[in-house]
DNA sequence: CTAATCCTTTCAATTATTTTGATTAATGAA
DNA sequence: TTCATTAATCAAAATAATTGAAAGGATTAG
């Protein structure tokens, strides 16, 4: 399996057709034109298939060749992007970072850390997707993700990834004001809230088996996609359910939901950073650092 | 901006990578240990990147040189591809055909043309698309595809494109059989019609005007995604409407629907074949070739 | 510990490829 | 017709890639 494209042909290919001549190419490839004649015949040859045919007096693309020239084109792009990528790659800093953060995180107490990033290297491609539960694990075992923020619970063991604690949430039972779990005594036992429908969260992932998620089986629940769906379920007395603190205090503030108080309170829940340890570039680091320090660590 | 990357020096690259060393690359390249030396130290330096270190008495990819192979494999692939592909089309046969269907036309109609051209081209890719009404066109105009199958009335004008008759649709009302509409008397006049929900398919073209197809205004109606998901709507009862004959013959002699006839019979309507002249491949000649043939042009 | 083996690199000589510049032939414009 | 412009051709010159021998480390076997 040879190839029998050249890069070099390409350029030449390209340049011959935005300029409308070799001679005219051949001034801006500060070249010769019959150097590019014999660039293009040598492909031709290679390739086994006439780029060009004469016109009167100019050349002019075919079929195949206007198909290589326009294709050709995307691979010179393609080119140029992994040599820029690995140049930057060599200098330490990752062209571009994949970031999961679960549903439960405060997208506040992240952004400013990557706001940070792009002050320190404006070039860099940030993606970030969010995730539920398990989907954030699941997304870093396959590699879909360069960084997990506020996974839940510890990482499931494995080499080459590693993880540690960096957020304490503190969950509160919320309800809308108008639910009926709001005429019950508190604090509410495990019975009464059984008796109610839960709004849960379905998990992203989907090979690793499911956490069940503090909601006692015989409930009945509603399944949403993420904590503002829960949220916007609750307020609209759907159902109950614990929610992390920060994403309903102005909820609770504004009389939208009112948090009741429960008998076996919620212990605060840790959640995690989490990387490749194989390898870790300077924005990845970068943005580790940053992460870990500044924040209140809010219960 | 010159490229300074080659294929050759990523197929070293890989070769080296694949094989573990330098002296195994060199042999299965056909080609001596210091080749392949001067190989990746041009590349090394043009790039101005380090990609390999030694390792005791092994080279071993740095970070950047990592990067720079598991891409650049992906650019071999693409290269191998184009340079195929433009071989193909040099031959006449293009590479890929990229087919739009009106929903209104039966699959079948058209799946034998296709098989015929796999016998004649087993390589050719083919992309089925389904549109609604003005979609087909537009999916034609804007070059997503190659062939459009069925498109309804006759094609926006412009030059470049071709479209010839292809068959002939005859729509038949129809409703479910415990439909209000089966009580009245017939044949239904328009006020009668109009006095039942619609069951209408929705435009997939965004950009041209809407074609408002049959429907006189103030009717009642509900939006649907195709013809299929529009008999299934008149099945359960929904709407009413017309729908080719040919989507719901067997609807009809199952009893699940039937058919009313009305005043003003609708007139069979005509269905075109359309592609860009500018430039026509062997498949799609022998494709349109194909379609233009065998068919009874049902009624 | 020593010798043998494997590997990569270096270097000068050789070989292959690419570029050049002059020339030709063909085309279209004046 | 004449002139300017274009691409193709060709031999010579310039450039680049390949080779094989030799050197220098680094494992491995004995």
């Amino acid at each position: 399996m040879k190839t029998a494209l050249t890069l070099e042909a390409l350029q030449v290919i390209d340049a011959i057709e935005r300029k409308g001549s070799f001679a005219a190419a051949a001034t801006v490839l500060h070249r010769v034109p019959s150097a590019l004649s014999y660039t293009v015949q040598k492909l031709e040859q290679d390739l086994g298939v006439t780029l060009f045919r004469k016109e009167g007096r100019r050349a002019v693309l075919t079929t195949a060749g206007r198909h290589l020239v326009e294709r050709g084109r995307q691979l010179l792009q393609a080119a140029d992007t992994l040599a820029a990528d690995t140049r930057q790659i060599a200098t330490g800093w990752e062209p571009q970072l994949r970031i999961a953060i679960d549903t439960a995180v405060a997208l506040g107490d992240v952004l400013p850390a990557i706001a940070a990033l792009y002050d320190q290297q404006p070039a860099i491609e940030v993606t970030l997707t969010t995730e539920v539960l398990g989907g954030t694990w699941e997304a870093l075992l396959e590699d879909r993700v360069d960084l997990v923020v506020g996974g839940i619970e510890e990482m499931p063991r494995h080499k080459g990834l590693r993880c540690e604690p960096w957020q304490t949430i503190r969950h509160v039972f919320v309800a809308a004001p108008g639910h009926p779990v709001c005429q019950a005594p508190q604090p509410l036992t495990q019975d009464t809230i059984k008796a109610h429908r839960a709004v849960i969260i379905r998990d992203t992932s989907r090979n690793n088996a499911p956490l069940s998620r503090g909601i006692l089986n015989p409930q009945q629940f509603i399944e949403v996609p993420d904590m503002a769906a829960k949220v916007e379920a609750q307020r609209q007395g759907l159902g109950v359910g614990y929610v992390p603190l920060a994403s309903v205090t102005q909820a609770i503030t504004s009389g939208a939901l009112v948090e009741l108080s429960v008998e076996e309170q919620r212990a605060p829940e840790t959640t995690f950073l989490g990387w490749r340890s194989t390898y870790r570039g300077r924005a990845l680091s970068f943005l580790i650092d940053t992460l870990r320090l500044p924040e209140a660590h809010a219960g």
